[in-house]
DNA sequence: CCCTGATTCGC
DNA sequence: GCGAATCAGG
């Protein structure tokens, strides 16, 4: 490559700009820094008004997608065999009640059949098993089990941290 | 070690 | 005139 008018004259405009010598010879190809900074030099433009930066190194390119780890997702205790569809959305339960406060609901011993949209799904027992069963009390602010089972599906982490604490004292 | 511009000097 | 090699420096 040699120094056309039209190269010089983009040379012109890039160190007038303030890129570097090594950046205005990746524009325009072909060069190497050195020979932009020599012809830099016998254009007698080597003084610049702003260095642009004392050193405006590119350096790397972060990556377009950091790649977040995928939030945990929604835990079970104990039986996950027929587990309702897990639902994301209420990540934690409503109600801030301790969960050792909440009554354990006495299981009403709802078959599969008999369960209904509002009844809690909880499952009891194992799958298989002649007593399994469904907990079957009303279902939690439109969530698919009762409020003690939705804070056993959906705030597991929390209380059991809880307990650990309250061993440890 | 990354980068910057400056200078030298053989081609 | 050109630019690689080298130098001094941030």
């Amino acid at each position: 490559m040699s120094w056309t008018d039209e190269r010089v004259e983009l040379l012109k405009k890039l160190w007038a700009e303030g890129l570097s010598a090594s950046q205005i010879a990746a524009q325009l190809g072909g060069v190497t820094r050195n020979a932009v900074i020599g012809k830099v030099h016998r254009l007698n433009l080597s003084g610049r008004a702003k260095p642009a930066s004392s050193t405006p190194r590119p350096r790397k390119v972060r990556s377009a997608t950091p790649h977040r780890p995928a939030s945990r997702s929604t835990f079970v205790s104990g039986n996950t065999a027929l587990k309702v569809h897990a639902q994301p959305t209420p990540r934690r339960a409503p109600a801030q009640v301790p969960i050792e406060d909440l009554v354990v609901p006495i299981s009403l011993k709802v078959s599969l059949l008999a369960l209904n949209d509002q009844m809690c799904k909880w499952p009891v027992g194992d799958p298989g098993a002649e007593d399994f069963h469904f907990c079957g009390h009303r279902s939690f602010n439109s969530l698919p089990y009762c409020e003690y089972h939705s804070r056993l599906a959906y705030q597991p982490a929390n209380d059991r941290r809880r307990d650990r604490r309250e061993k440890e004292l």
